[in-house]
DNA sequence: CGTTAATTTGACCAAATGGTCAGAAATTTA
DNA sequence: TAAATTTCTGACCATTTGGTCAAATTAACG
């Protein structure tokens, strides 16, 4: 029986490491995004992906590799939402997709976020190389560009880095914080209608805040 | 030697207690702070206190009652920004006053809002009925409250949820992320300077941002 | 002082933890 | 089909966990 159904969802190759993989992958997400990384259990893991524990240290031999394979699939999302800046010059429509974008993250991958905040809040044990360089350099890169449009008059004269930060906690509070949002909504999360009002509500006060529009 | 450091330290009274649990408090607070309740260890708590973990037992029975006081203490720290909301009805003052109260908490005691954090992101095993009652009243009072500045045109119309959001999320971001901040920051902290400036910018980008100022 | 009550602590315990391993089962290759 | 390789898993282990306890120490009080 068991082997029928491994052999309908799965290709059955060598590609059957691939989708394990992915499907432990996601379980520890959502593990280390609830427990952070000393909290969470091996055996909680490998409950949540429907394995034997013995089955996921065969893929990933400890904890700790496991932890760090997370943490880098969320650094690359968040890279992703870092281009949406980058392709356009223009304040009000860079900014707009940028928050979009990064409400779109955390709307679609909250575990992810929940896993980055966790790791940020111990004092980044396993991502601090990612802040000082890829960060740092992203971070400065863009300061500059802001620092820019404040110098052209395009914007309000505000620090660069304040205004990052309020684009980053505002975004990111949809996700780390879903749950009290959840509880202030009368116990139902927010409907697509809401979340893009959410949405709106941020670019637009972001934007008249910088006098922008 | 112990003896006379206790007898310098403490009046040597029935207050032992009160002050010994104080020690353990903020001991705790940083170790849940940093590692989440399942994460943080009563061991690690009583080495952070300087204490035998047996003495911390006999305090503070079992690591949820233990818990259970931190969170206690956050929430109350919690309502005292509440009321700086309440002292005024004209929107400007209301807001900067609430504001420069949240950014002030998230520097004076960073690990109280990490605690919360770490709460909330677990989908709040311990103070979900907070959330449901006292949270949920205040929240719903406050949004009443914005709502008739924006009937009145006082401020432009924004869903006052999401208004709320935004002023959680950025002010608190300055506690839960501060390593990251320190980490951009050259790996200082924020100056005091530098401390002011980012409060001054949360107020006037969200009061410009909703056509208050 | 002596009695009573509060505080302190090393030694201990059952349960849970991250991780191992030998061998079974399945899959690929020859 | 047979051999080789990969995948799977129950049983196991040393360490750590939250918590207990009896005995020692200290403080309070008549």
């Amino acid at each position: 029986m068991i082997k029928t159904e491994r052999a309908i969802k799965s290709n059955s190759k060598a590609s059957i490491r691939q989708e394990k993989e992915k499907i432990i992958l996601k379980a520890a997400e959502s593990v280390f995004a609830e427990y952070g990384f000393q909290g969470a259990t091996t055996s909680m893991i490998a409950e949540r992906a429907k394995i034997p524990k013995a089955n996921l240290h065969y893929y990933f031999p400890t904890k700790q590799a496991l932890y760090r394979r997370v943490v880098d699939n969320i650094f690359n999302i968040w890279l992703q939402a870092a281009d949406s800046f980058d392709d356009c010059d223009e304040p009000v429509e860079a900014l707009t997709r940028y928050i979009e974008k990064k409400m779109d993250i955390s709307r679609e991958n909250p575990m992810g976020s929940k896993v980055w905040a966790n790791e940020i809040i111990r004092r980044a044990p396993v991502i601090q190389d990612y802040l000082e360089t890829t960060l740092k350099d992203w971070t400065e890169s863009r300061v500059s560009v802001i620092q820019r449009w404040i110098d052209q008059g395009r914007i309000n004269p505000v620090d660069p880095h304040y205004l990052l930060y309020m684009i980053w906690s505002t975004t990111q509070h949809y996700a780390d914080f879903n749950h009290q949002i959840e509880t202030l909504n009368g116990g139902k999360p927010l409907s697509d209608k809401q979340y893009q009002t959410a949405k709106d509500n941020a670019i637009e006060i972001v934007l008249k805040g910088i006098g922008a529009r």
